[in-house]
DNA sequence: CTAGTTGCAAAGAGTTTGCATGGCG
DNA sequence: CGCCATGCAAACTCTTTGCAACTAG
């Protein structure tokens, strides 16, 4: 999908694996990305070809009609489900026992396959509960 | 947030439950039942108002960008997760005493308070697996 | 009657695309 | 050098909103 490794290109990889824990828009970091002088355009552009290669997920926070982007590990994302805080906007990666187990129960129960890598939960973190 | 019935709030109402295993569009909505003259705002502002009063979700599909709706059972569809099939679209209830033990583990794992009703599990459902 | 609701068209917001220019290899 | 990527602006799609006309209660 993309055969030069641009300026461009290299500054949004820096700037979404630096915030790898957040959820951000693209406009978000079209921002951030400002004074470097990357366009909407090569922001929107890099962002679906990143997600082609599986190095950035694209999700939305429940029913909202507003799509963010995340930097997934190659590796380590597609083994675990991921949580997503409504307050916070952040993710937390779940590297817990008990998440298999409840995608099997699941997936046994109800004749279903979940694709971890495409699933997210959502709820309040326990900072942003307090 | 809705004082009046009227006629167009009952024809949208009528289709939603009628395709209560279904994600629709507002376009596809507004699509169904252009033979009965809804215009698109009405839709849209239906949908708005019946979801404020918790008897319809707005969901996304992973991460596209578009937005879909489903009729929403006010007791039944809060106390159970929801798989959504990529493939066919279909929603599955899960009503299966284990997935709220193992949501319970999932949150004392992580402190992270899981909100059944606005997360969907994505995957491929057994009809659509063969 | 009176206020909520509708339809239409115009306004917004977010994303995509065509094309000439620029830059990686 | 050749081809891919960028920037800009125009085009698009989806959703929201203002306003006059309509209608449920």
């Amino acid at each position: 999908m993309s055969k030069y490794t641009t300026k461009q290109r290299r500054l949004l990889l820096d700037y979404l694996q630096a915030h790898a824990d957040e959820t951000l828009s693209a406009r978000q970091i079209a921002d951030a990305l400002a004074q470097s002088n990357i366009s909407i355009s090569a922001v929107y552009r890099n962002l679906a070809a990143l997600e082609d290669e599986g190095r950035v997920t694209r999700l939305t926070k429940g029913g909202s009609r507003k799509v963010y982007y995340r930097f997934m590990d190659a590796d380590a994302c597609r083994q675990h489900l991921h949580l997503s805080c409504f307050k916070c906007g952040r993710t937390y990666h779940m590297d817990i026992p008990a998440t298999n187990t409840l995608i099997h129960t699941v997936e046994r129960a109800a004749d279903f396959e979940v694709d971890s890598a495409g699933t997210v939960l959502y709820g309040v973190c326990g900072a942003c509960k307090k």
